[in-house]
RNA sequence: GCGCUAUUAGCUCAGCCGGUAGAGCAAUCCCCUUUUAAGGGAGAGGUCCCGCGUUCGAAUCGCGGAUAGCGCACCA
């Protein structure tokens, strides 16, 4: 089957190289060989093949045959030495008339760097101490029709990068690494959870009543149905009806949720968010399994508990900080917000700071503002800000102390809030009493503020939920600070991005 | 959504007080053959993001648009 050239009476360059590579790609056809067979039996990979002879003195030879396969990197010398890799690292071939077939030395014509190839022969270090395999024999694997970015700068265009990950995964190292720590990441958050007793469950992405959080939410339309419905802002609310179902006293799901809302460097439309529950404690315990998570995380990941991000050193060794918000607001600000109960008085000393604040702003929004401009630049160490003003924080217990605050931390790091975590409100007629408050007077021009009370939510509650703990973790932020990334976009294989016309 | 910046060969980048384009890598052909961004030689490759305008003349100046990055706003 020969494959046509492209025809056009002006080519591009692009087209000129891949018609190239198609011409090469229809003389193995001739030479009755597959350019993209079916199998290849692959003995070692790259690292296993370095690991075992990494004592082999340079000039010296094994015999034990292996075969590798990878992707053609680089080749130096027409062809006579090839670098390949694999998901575990690179090797150079030496490809040599001596070693190998006249026929299977004059393919070597029709590789190009990109192709993926499997190779046989042992392994010999070069004089120079490059190790390699001694090819006696290889086979193409799949035919690469395009051509990479340059070997030595690489891709490093940030728009490229993340429209075509796939590049930017094989000539980058590091986004490899980047991506297979987010892997492990997520896969020790599973293990930790699961050898407590946490019982992984899924709820629904698409919802009626987008809830569990205040946001724009997406929305798209089922057909059959014939109605409206929203992605998922939060798990919560179905979450905490797993709880009164008694399915397990404590369970949680990674998964995603979606928020119609701004893109930057730290937010992307869809995210991965970590939430869980636990019946019969309090926020307190969620402090302490917040920071044993993520430090046991980052222990096993990275091998250490003190990591660097940028340019600053992060130490997540336990335990974290814990200040309550007023008391990290009078520590930075010399303002103690606690005095200042009336709203006119609490704004008046907020505009002495300088934060502006809006007509219709609650005590604790004014309160949330003061801290974000002030206080959470400090927070660069890992710290628990506990108890949340109540008029901010719907679905969380009154604080047993205090009736304007309720039981609430967020835990920040790097200023960034990382965890927020409650004694859940459990109270049916409490829950529905500020659910309808909450939609009674929500704003004409506020999108984020669910439009109506999730009733059948408040209706579990009336059946009873045990008293629980619930903690929330934003995956990609801790991913984020776990690999050193500075963008989300960095750690989000695919980020959202408007489409381009032409590719 | 607003502001700033970027967009030139497949990739990485020069060129920008206006005179219609260059380099390195990759690709092609030749030479060389134990290289490490291999080396030597030759030739080729472009809607300078798109559109409109100013001008004798625009990659370069102006206006509008597209996409992206960053900052602000919103949020996790």
């Amino acid at each position: 089957m020969e494959v046509e050239l492209t025809e056009k009476t002006t080519q591009s360059t692009l087209e000129t190289l891949r018609n190239i590579r198609i011409q090469k790609l229809n003389d193995l056809v001739d030479k009755g060989i597959n350019p993209y067979p079916y199998t290849f039996d692959r003995t070692a990979s790259t690292a296993q093949l370095h690991e075992k002879y990494k004592d082999l003195p340079s000039g010296d030879e094994d015999s034990e045959i292996f075969n590798v396969a990878g992707r053609i990197m680089a080749m130096r010398n027409t062809g006579m030495f090839i670098d390949l890799i694999d998901s575990s690292g690179k090797i150079q071939l030496f490809i040599h008339k001596d070693n190998i077939d006249e026929e299977k030395l004059k393919l070597i014509k029709l590789l190009d760097v990109g192709d993926i190839i499997g190779a046989y022969g042992y392994v010999r270090r070069t004089p120079r101490g490059e190790l390699s395999v001694k090819v006696k024999d290889f086979k193409i694997l799949s035919k690469s029709l395009l051509p990479l970015p340059e070997k030595w700068h690489g891709l490093t265009d940030v728009e490229m990068r993340y429209r075509q990950r796939y590049l930017d995964m094989i000539m980058n190292q590091e986004v490899r690494e980047t991506f297979l720590k987010r892997s492990r990441i997520v896969k020790e958050i599973r293990d930790y959870l699961s050898n407590r007793g946490f019982l992984e469950v899924e709820t629904p992405m698409l919802q009626t009543i987008a809830g569990g959080a205040t946001a724009k939410p997406f929305k798209t339309y089922h057909n059959t149905l014939d109605m409206e419905m929203y992605l998922r802002i939060a798990p919560e609310l179905y979450l905490k009806r797993l709880m009164v179902g008694g399915l397990s006293e404590k369970i949680f799901e990674i998964n995603r949720s979606f928020r119609n809302e701004g893109i930057s460097p730290k937010h992307n439309p869809e995210f991965t968010m970590l939430e869980l529950y636990q019946a019969y404690v309090d926020y307190n315990e969620m402090m302490v399994l917040t920071e044993n998570l993520i430090s046991s995380v980052a222990q096993k990941v990275l091998g250490t508990m003190i990591i660097k991000y940028q340019d600053k050193e992060i130490n997540l060794t336990p335990p974290w900080d814990r200040m309550t918000m007023l008391g990290a607001i009078k520590k930075y600000t010399s303002v103690d917000f606690g005095q200042f109960l009336s709203l006119p008085e609490a704004s008046e000393e907020a505009k002495k700071l300088g934060v502006e604040t809006e007509e219709g702003d609650k005590w604790g929004i004014i309160l949330d503002k003061v801290f974000e401009a002030l206080v959470e630049p400090h927070l660069i160490q890992p710290i628990h800000i506990v108890d949340y003003p109540r008029d901010i924080s719907p679905l969380a217990k009154p604080h047993r102390d205090d009736n304007r605050l309720v039981e609430r931390f967020e835990t920040r790091v790097n200023g960034w809030e990382i965890a927020n975590a409650f004694s859940e409100l459990t109270d049916p007629i409490d829950q529905r009493t500020r659910f309808e408050h909450q939609v009674a007077t929500k704003s004409k021009n506020d999108d984020e503020t669910p439009a109506e009370v999730d009733y059948d939510y408040v209706n579990a509650l009336e059946y009873g939920m045990p008293p629980a703990g619930g903690l929330g973790i934003g995956i990609d932020r801790l991913i984020m600070l776990l690999t050193d990334s500075a963008s989300i976009r960095d750690v989000i294989a695919f980020p959202t991005l408007r489409p381009r016309g032409k590719q």
